[in-house]
This record gives structure tokens, sequence and C-alpha cells, in this order.
DNA sequence: CGGATGTTTGATGCGCGTCAAGGTAAGTGG
DNA sequence: CCACTTACCTTGACGCGCATCAAACATCCG
């Protein structure tokens, strides 16, 4: 089991500075840890959590479900997100939060992080601003879904998925291990597995990506950016070194 | 020129209580009125806003723009919504506002709103919870651009807007005024706006609204409601009177 | 009255879904 | 250790949903 909320501090501290004092309340906060298999679902539509979700390693999606089966992936977190930190504001879960590979977790209860703000404000400020990160995530990709075509909206996925990992430094060189089925895949694209795998080769024989053995490596970042019109201004990562 | 707040104070009442002192501090915040024309834009993508916007009057719309010129909208807004309030929790805006009707806005200082997070806690929660609302707005869009056929896209879309303009008062029975060309409903639904007109068309075939010189008619929301899958819970309305 | 803006209709074609089947790799039990 | 299963990837055939192009209408406005 997985105890290490490094990714959290990684991730908030590519967005604002992170003094030792706010990194030491982070690290000895009352967590509370787990880990679920892949397709196992952490939180339900439909529930009141007391408790956020803070993923430190695997792949979570939020799904929003359809009446005739069918899903849609909302979502898709990396380690060092916190999944449903929006819980505390909204009471009633508007959709499930899964595990899309295997996962470790870790809980903090909400009346813990409302404290933050008025011990910590600047800290519980950050973790709001985690929350404008995750909306203007989902703008991007409603703009995907909306108007980009499948291969591009395929290719801009592993940009931003490629700069999220690096943030808490899960990846090495050109590539990252990517644990998603095709198949999850196409619910995140909103497309169908079968055009998934169409629009992948596309990508593989334009040479611009390679993906074996759950492992995505970008053969020409420029090249995928300029195609995917990939702009991370979106992800408000602090600028320092590159 | 509107100066009335009150779209505000009735899309926050119906999230949670809200005390006569915390009316009041609304109603006599340092607010800077300004009106737009349709297609103006009020807030610029890469701009570094020191205000947020709150609509008034009117429809607004968050948009993204593609290099080709065109364009998807991410959030579609009605009064009492503020537009960006995320603004002062990300310091470079991702994308545009822009007036998709004649509107009215007030804008406050991030100065301002930050204070009341001292002064006024209880109230500054509530404005990020509206922020995360929007981000349960956008998750749904994102389910429907997904998954949704055009037409129950359409339908739903719909359904959205007459409950978010019934909490501010704007409908009448079972319709309200829509100021938006089916245009600018096709850079919402991500389609085409002949494809538009035709599902609008199937809309009214089948007898479930009806729209006419701006005013969309709901004759039966409940097939109506069904046939979207419409469930507004997303919209973190308080239960009562119903 | 013309010109602009928005709506409606028709014809044609492509992007992507669906259905179906085969291929591969890993895991499981006898 | 090998047959069997299960999960996932890949390929092909076919059809539908929606885009695109083009043009006719309608409405408003100066």
């Amino acid at each position: 089991m997985i105890t290490d909320i490094r990714p959290l501090i990684l991730a908030l501290a590519a967005r604002d500075v992170l003094s030792d004092d706010e990194r030491s309340i982070l690290i000895s906060a009352p967590w509370r840890f787990r880990g679920y298999d892949a397709e196992e679902e952490i939180i339900q539509e439909g529930s009141e959590p007391k408790e956020s979700c803070l993923l430190l390693a695997g792949f979570a999606g939020r799904t929003i479900m359809f009446k005739d089966g069918r899903r849609q992936i909302t979502a898709l977190h990396v380690p060092g997100d916190f999944v449903d930190l929006h819980s505390q504001l909204l009471k009633v879960m508007d959709h499930n939060v899964v595990a899309l590979s295997p996962v470790s977790v870790a809980f903090v209860s909400h009346d813990f992080l409302q404290g933050l703000s008025e011990t910590h404000p600047h800290l519980s400020r950050l973790l709001m601003t985690t929350i404008a990160i995750d909306g203007a995530i989902q703008r991007n990709w409603i703009a995907g879904l909306g108007r980009r075509s499948a291969d591009a909206q395929l290719a801009h996925l592993i940009c931003e998925v490629f700069v999220r990992l690096r943030i808490v430094g899960l990846t090495k060189d050109m590539s990252f291990k990517f644990l998603i089925t095709q198949l999850i895949l196409a619910d995140v694209l909103g497309l169908s597995v079968v055009h998934v795998n169409r629009m992948l080769q596309a990508l593989r024989a334009s040479d611009l990506i390679e993906w074996v053995k759950q492992t995505v490596t970008i053969k020409d970042w420029d090249r995928l950016a300029r195609f995917a019109e990939f702009d991370p201004t979106y992800l408000s990562i602090q600028q320092r070194e590159r």
C-alpha cells in the first residue's frame, strides 16, 4: 500500500510556492489510505461524502452513466490529483469516481480541509485553485469533444496527460506508463473502441507516438502539439526551469 | 443600464440560506456596472483580470477559439452567474468571455472578494460553491457531447437553461426568453447550424417545445426531461417549495 | 426599398458507429 | 505443462448521423 503523498506536494508546488510549514501540514494530515482494483467504484453517484479523496498512484476517472449502460468519463485523474475536492462544497455527488487501473488513494475529512481555511488560508486557497484548474481542463475537453476531430482530440489528450504526469515526476524522457485500455480511452474521448484503435494507429503511422505494453512514447513532441493545437496555459503551471 | 444585482442573490439563495447581513454586503459591494452588445468580448483570453464579472441581464458564454476560426462555447451563462469567478484563483484567462446577446454586467474587484473570506467566510464559501456548480454543469456537457445524440443533447440544454432561469425568476409558466441564435446554439452543442435547425424542428414536430420570436415554450416537461435523461441534481438546488 | 442577419430546405459525402470475426497475450485450472 | 478462458487489440464491411455546400426565405432595420 502506497502512503506517500508527495505527488500532491509536487502538484501544488507546480502551481505556487509551498512553504515548509504547508508541506509538513499536508504530510502530517490525518490521511486514511486504501487501495482499489481497476473498475472498482471509489465514490458513488448520489452519495454525500464526508471526506475527499487524493489519488496517489494509478489512474482514476469521473464517470457519468446513461440509462442504456453507456458511460462518459468526464475527468481523468493522475497521481497528485484530488478526485473530489469539490465534494466539500457540493453535498451530493453528481457522478461516480472509478479506479481506471489499480490505484492507491488517501482520504481526508472535510472537517480537516475546512479547518485549513482558518489556520492556513494560503494553502486552502491553493487547494481551491486545483478545483479551478479541473474546470479549465474540463473546458478544454468540451472544446475538443465539440470541435476537434477524433485524431486531434486523441493527440491532445496524450499531450495533456504527459504534461500532467511530468509535474508529478511520472515521465521518463518522452514516455510514461499509461495503464489505460482502449475501451477506457473510448469512454474518455466519446468514441467507439474501434475508432480509437484506428486513430491510435494513425498517430503511430505518422510517427508521432508509440504505445507498447502500457508505455506511451511521444516521438515528436512539436509535431504532436501542433497537430493537437495543444497550449498548456490552461494547466496553470508556474514558469521556471523547463 | 441595469444595476440590480438581485439575480445573484436569488442564485445564491437557491443553494443555501443567505442571511440579511450577507444580502446587504452583496448589495452594497463596490460594483462597477457596464453593458455590452451581442458578440462583444467581455474578457479576453490571455488577460489577467483584477475583477470578476457578474451577469445581470442577457446571455454570455465562455468561448475557446481554434486556429481555423471555429469556436466552441464551453459555458452558457444566465443572469445571476459570475462568469469568471475562477479568475481570482487562476491568473491567466484560458478562454474568452463573450456577450451572446446584449448584456448588463457588474464587476467587483478580486480584493473585495478575497476580503470576504475573512469577514464573511460563509458567503465566500457559497461563492466557491458556484464555481463547483459550474464544474458540475461542465461535466454534464462533456457527457452530452460525448455520448448523447444531437436531439437529446439539445433537449437537455433546454431543460437546463429553463431550470437555471427559473431560479432567478426569468421564466413565465413553461416559457422563457432565449436571446440566442441558432448559430450560437451550434457553437454550444458542437454541431453545425444546419443540424441544429433540423433537431429543433424534430423537437417541435414531437410537440415537445415551441420556439417563436426568441421565446421558448416547453410543451411537455415530463416527456422532454425523460427524452433528455435530464436529472437536475447536478445544479445543486435546495429542495423546498416545488 | 435594399442590405444584413438569421432561418429553413435540399443534395451530397465523409467521419465515425455498429456488427462481426479473428488475433494475441495473460491468467486459470486440471 | 497444456487446454481453456478471459480480456484486450485489430481488421473488414456496411450504414447512419452529422458536416458541408448551396440557395431560397423570412425578418428586421435604416
